[in-house]
DNA sequence: ATAGATATATCGGACGCCCAACATTTTTAT
DNA sequence: ATAAAAATGTTGGGCGTCCGATATATCTAT
């Protein structure tokens, strides 16, 4: 919990792996393409020593690859990390599900 | 990131006060009552070494406040608890709306 | 060729969650 | 009175973010 006089809750401390998952299952991305989406999320793009170190620990169970092109080194989700996807998005529903819908994302849902 | 077969995002890391704020939103409740509130959410019950000290951090930043009640604290939401929540919830919703609605929440919300 | 922008990467320190274990107090049951 | 249960609380260690700083390599200008 910070200290200082504004308190921020929900800073998504252990959702940026599932987060980045989440974004290469739409489509295979590099590092900062990444950190962009990321950042229209949450307002603000993650650092580099936020964002490189959970891909090289996505990478190293097997849950994303890496392909170099160039300068980019492009990402793309395995068949190992959908399946651990699939299963973070129940677990996320049944934990989260209800509190977004009463913020107004029922009207989004239609 | 869990170093064992079963890699496991999506583990509420940083989501615990939000979701304290958001139970005790509906009605106060004491402990072990929002211990087991969130056991459903998760699949498990937080132990006593994470709820506790969650709820005397909150209580320190004056979003909650305890009233013992026989054996029980039970601990209600501040007004600069519910300010605090709503912004969260703002956070939360851009964050992780659409995630949620290709989830099937979709036909929940109707 | 040189300069600037872009992308990748690592390091140190901090913070909140998380659990297992242990301890204490209070209520409830026998 | 004694035992069991329920609730609160602390401690220690670990983990995944998270940022600021620093560094290197590679494209893209001029």
């Amino acid at each position: 919990m910070p200290k200082g006089e504004e308190v921020h809750l929900c800073d998504m401390r252990g959702m940026l792996s599932f987060t980045i998952l989440w974004l290469l299952s739409k489509r295979s991305m590099y590092g900062q393409e990444l950190a962009t989406e990321i950042g229209k999320r949450r307002g603000e793009k993650p650092n580099p020593g936020t964002i490189y170190p959970a891909l090289k620990d996505l990478a190293s169970h097997g849950l994303i690859e890496a392909r170099i092109e160039g300068r980019n080194s492009v990402y793309r989700l395995t068949e190992e990390g959908a399946v651990s996807l699939a299963k973070s998005k129940e677990y996320f529903e049944r934990a989260f599900g209800d509190i977004l819908l009463e913020s107004g994302l029922g009207a989004l849902a239609k």
